[in-house]
DNA sequence: TACAGCAAGGTAACCGGTGTCATTTTGCCT
DNA sequence: AGGCAAAATGACACCGGTTACCTTGCTGTA
């Protein structure tokens, strides 16, 4: 923001009372002989200073490049200028996209993003959690599946005066503490498109049991189905757990069957990856002899063969959003409305995925 | 670590005296009949205190379940106790590698992971990072190529008295300033490795030129190739970006010129899945007609098909190396020596290299 | 004219630690 | 027992802000 003290030499002779120093909030109150308190109220916006006044201040804590010191204001405050991101899911291309929306969502807001992996199995996980919001005094926390769908966590961060955003793929708190990834409507897209292909026989591959977006792109999965009239087969139905190496495996029983589905749809890009590994040992060509469709539109879909067609879900916008939200609290004005098309998931149609053969 | 209030009912006298209260050096002093200054010196390892008193302060820390505030701390010490990674690579899985190394190291230290991906080309990039490390006062930073080649950022964060580390493929700065990757002997090992395949047409497709590793790759290469009195023909080098992107076009330009090589090494996994793209479009087969090897080992090499011989780098254990180095500072004990073979590029045998068809 | 009421700003204590330097204890020697 | 240096501890100011509460000066009104 302020950063013009990149000239060369100081050509403003209140910089040169400071001697090097960072200025303070005792400097900026003695160049404009006022106590430090109007200072503070200048920094903190309030109404209760005289338009002449704050002007002053702020002329000059620009000409000093003054920035209030988040340690300080948050010792003051009892509470922190950062906000934490925590999380178990393990595909960083979920993790990288979250945390640029986070960022990006904290631009210029004074917030620093404090990045806190856990695993949701450990005896210690709760008592991690409470730490560290605990001990940062964090000013809130992002969730991220599969961790935002854990319901002892907000208790734990309610206790602590932390605020928090949970992001699910179904409502499981209060509106102003969520955002919802809609999952299933990108799953019931994905079925409606393979229906419209014109495919019956259509296998499912699951992810892990405990995040709730497995059964959301299931459950979508199926309504899309639905409106055709198809059913989703349980022995088409195979349990994954979000990982290539599941898809790998799931996509090979699916498709060594003798009575093998003509589709598959992998409830992440991952598993869909492995499901084109396992057509491939089985000698079956996609999409030829199968069609594949995936969900995320991670990188990995552009970068297989053939290339994934899936459900894009905007995993970054869904991340500024919530950090946004978080730091206006409740007084905020991010609503659904808001959020609009952007942050729902949406088909994109690459080369995975074609009408069955007769 | 002190997480014992889980229990029901407050066991502890003491507890109850604080009334909910998170407990301050002042309630350990008075709990402890010692002045504040005594603890403060337990919680800073003084030697100058009588083991007695020692014990019996950290049995009331504990009791109690005490734990200092980091912001106060943090301000007392014009310091925090924040250590921020700042970096530009856009490789998701290298950022997330980084991070989960970082962690590690930090684990139990205290200390705290910001993340501030940045652009080194915009032209704020450098009050950027000013601003990033004044402002929150940063213990210390950890800089990932290519942000750790710019010769501008050690004196801004050491005017700032930010400690750093850079993380590169060659030495740039004082060895306790320095994590280096050695990226020219994986090279060196790819090339080792396709001689004695017995391949002579050699193809390089290099990185981004502002990104060292590209010519440390490329330079170990030679090295790897020379051992076998093979040379690397300026005709098989081509220009990529590290992007899957760019690796299909020099892929593809590669293959299908008349004289085409008979193996491409890829300066990343990346563009080395980009080629199999080429081969593919080209109507190569991998390995058999063109044998193809990547460099770094991300996911990516394994769900790709034909997976991708490769080169393992060791991003996690350099990260936790990293945090460790920063934080015990100069007196700290991480030599190379120590870091040894684990943190060593090393060659990973898949399928995407064979022998040449004769 | 007196005074309530409000706007604008100031004072002092405090947030939870650490630095500096003085003071008390301790152990040891004579 | 007395003396003394070294070890252990404490008093107090300070880090850079904020909160709670008070003062000042002005305006409007009875």
């Amino acid at each position: 923001m302020d950063s013009d003290e990149t000239g060369a030499a100081s050509e403003s002779r209140l910089l040169d009372l400071l001697k090097g120093r960072r200025p303070t909030i005792n400097d900026v109150a003695r160049f404009a002989n006022v106590s430090k308190k109007t200072v503070s109220r200048v920094i903190n916006k309030s109404p209760a200073v005289r338009e002449e006044t704050r002007s002053e201040i702020l002329r000059i804590m620009h000409e000093i490049g003054y920035a209030p010191d988040p340690q300080a204001r948050g010792l003051a405050f009892r509470r922190s200028f950062l906000i934490g991101m925590i999380y178990d899911n393990p595909n960083p291309q979920y993790v990288v996209n979250m945390q640029q929306g986070l960022l990006a969502g904290m631009r210029d807001t004074g917030f620093e993003l404090v990045v806190h992996p856990c695993d949701r199995t450990s005896p210690t996980f709760l008592a991690d959690v409470r730490n560290f919001v605990e001990r940062q005094k964090l000013f809130g926390v992002v969730l991220t599946p599969s961790v935002s769908e854990d319901d002892r966590v907000p208790p734990i961060l309610d206790q602590s005066g932390c605020a928090y955003i949970r992001i699910a793929s179904v409502a499981l708190d209060l509106p102003e503490r969520m955002i919802i990834s809609h999952d299933h409507l990108g799953a019931a897209e994905a079925g409606r498109y393979l229906a419209k292909l014109g495919h019956s026989k259509i296998g499912f591959i699951s992810g892990r049991p405990s995040f709730r977006s497995s059964h959301e792109r299931r459950r979508g999965l199926e309504v899309g189905l639905g409106e055709s009239g198809l059913k989703l087969e349980e022995k088409y139905v195979e349990q994954g757990a979000y990982t290539f190496e599941s898809g790998v495996e799931c996509g090979t029983r699916l498709l060594s069957a003798a009575d093998r589905p003509t589709a598959i749809f992998a409830a992440n890009d991952e598993m869909a990856a492995g499901v084109l590994q396992a057509a491939r040992m089985t000698g079956l060509r996609v999409p030829y002899d199968v069609s594949v469709v995936g969900f995320d539109n991670f990188q990995i879909a552009e970068r297989v063969w053939p290339r994934l067609t899936t459900i894009h879900t905007p995993t970054t916008e869904i991340g500024r959003l919530a950090a946004t939200k978080l730091i206006q609290g409740r007084g905020g004005q991010v609503t659904e409305e808001q959020i609009g098309a952007k942050g729902l998931p949406s088909l994109i149609v690459r080369d995975s995925a074609a009408p069955p053969i007769r």
